[in-house]
DNA sequence: AAATAAATCAAATATACATTTAACTTATCA
DNA sequence: TGATAAGTTAAATGTATATTTGATTTATTT
């Protein structure tokens, strides 16, 4: 077996970066892959060559970006195992927040088109990698509740505060790439991470101490596993 | 000027439902004057005449839906301005719930849709349609809080419960529509609306009192205006 | 009843775009 | 050096679909 041309790598790395940005951008059926290929300094034809078809290469360059993503910013914020969930949930918290502001990061305008207007193309990917970060997030939910991961409670709990991670930053991303002023009250929150991450961290804690069995008042910090 | 052939509004009428329908299931770019037509039982060229273009049709579509929707489900929930604004945050929070669940209204995939992939035709007439909902939610919250409605906790929480309410329930329509079972953590979760309402509301109102200045003990209902 | 304007229709037109083709280039190995 | 295969290219092909056209139907008015 001969060895490949680099050449041929490069291009195909091109049209990954590429790709994934102007899906990102724009969804699947609005790109084109002539504007993915301009911006690749790639013929046209690249795309069915090294990849087969749009549609394969709409999933191939999601799966690449995701796994990039993912390696800058871990779900468990790098927050060690051992230290008390309250600053646990803060780390989950500020990571799912930085991965989805990141002006570098593709994969969550990715995923979010994919739930508002779904191809398919990415159902069984997207479901894959996501669901491992829920899972661990409710089992965080699950001991700060002190309450069994099946609970009602629990999951209702985590849906509140992964909902809270993704509105607020989505809009902040479109607004960072149409450069519209917040003209409305929508859109005027603060552009730091840190005090939007703060503010939901605390505003859920709260909400989950109210919904805590027995024992209504306890210390902050150390909330046995 | 002569009197208007009632047949033509008829069909005009049947674009409109057909229309908001389609867009909502698949969104502007996928869905084809032809399907959109076919399902009204009007011609292609109908379109044309009635509205101008496909997109002229779109944002009229929408106008047609949120209208509707809003006078189905009016903001405040029908809650009465003088009662004690826990019942009516409770109120606000059942309206929009109630508003994206109803399988007849389409206004919220439409707008869903617009925010994740905008084509840029509804961004004015959604901005000036939504603004006002979102500003009665920020007094109430301000009322709740106790603070005045620029300051940023109050933006913050209102960011807070707007987005515990979309979360959940854009997930659900699309679980309805594909008809997939919940397989994932992510969409396990009660199909009762009430039963998230009521949730949304304890969690939220618990977040609130969180951030509240001075007085950490006050009764539950009777906060002054 | 004839005239007029609104409304509808089947078919034609035009455009955008994914994919294919077949020629061409370049690197590797005998 | 020359054969082979990977990689690249401009142009061609085919399909989907928004919009237009010109003919036709229908209701209203005089």
């Amino acid at each position: 077996m001969r060895k490949q041309r680099s050449d041929g790598q490069e291009t195909r790395q091109n049209l990954l970066t590429a790709a994934g940005e102007i899906f990102a951008r724009k969804g699947f059926r609005d790109t084109t892959i002539a504007e993915i290929c301009k911006q690749a300094g790639a013929n046209t034809a690249s795309v069915s060559y090294h990849f087969g078809s749009k549609e394969a290469l709409y999933v191939e360059s999601w799966r690449y970006a995701f796994t990039r993503s993912l390696s800058i910013y871990p779900p468990d914020g790098g927050i060690p195992h051992g230290a008390p969930p309250e600053e646990r949930l803060h780390g989950r918290i500020l990571a799912i927040m930085r991965r989805i502001i990141d002006p570098q990061s593709h994969d969550f305008d990715i995923f979010h088109k994919e739930m508002a207007n779904p191809t398919g193309l990415l159902a069984k990917p997207m479901q894959e990698s996501v669901e491992p970060i829920f899972k661990g997030l409710t089992l965080l939910v699950s001991e700060l509740l002190g309450k069994e991961p099946q609970e009602p409670e629990v999951r209702l709990c985590a849906m509140s505060i992964r909902a809270q991670c993704f509105g607020p930053l989505l809009h902040a991303r479109r607004r960072k790439r149409t450069q519209e002023p917040p003209t409305t009250c929508i859109e005027s929150l603060p552009d730091d991470v840190e005090e939007l991450a703060d503010h939901v961290t605390r505003f859920s804690l709260a909400g989950i101490r109210a919904l805590r069995p027995k024992h209504p008042q306890q210390s902050n910090n150390e909330v046995g596993s």
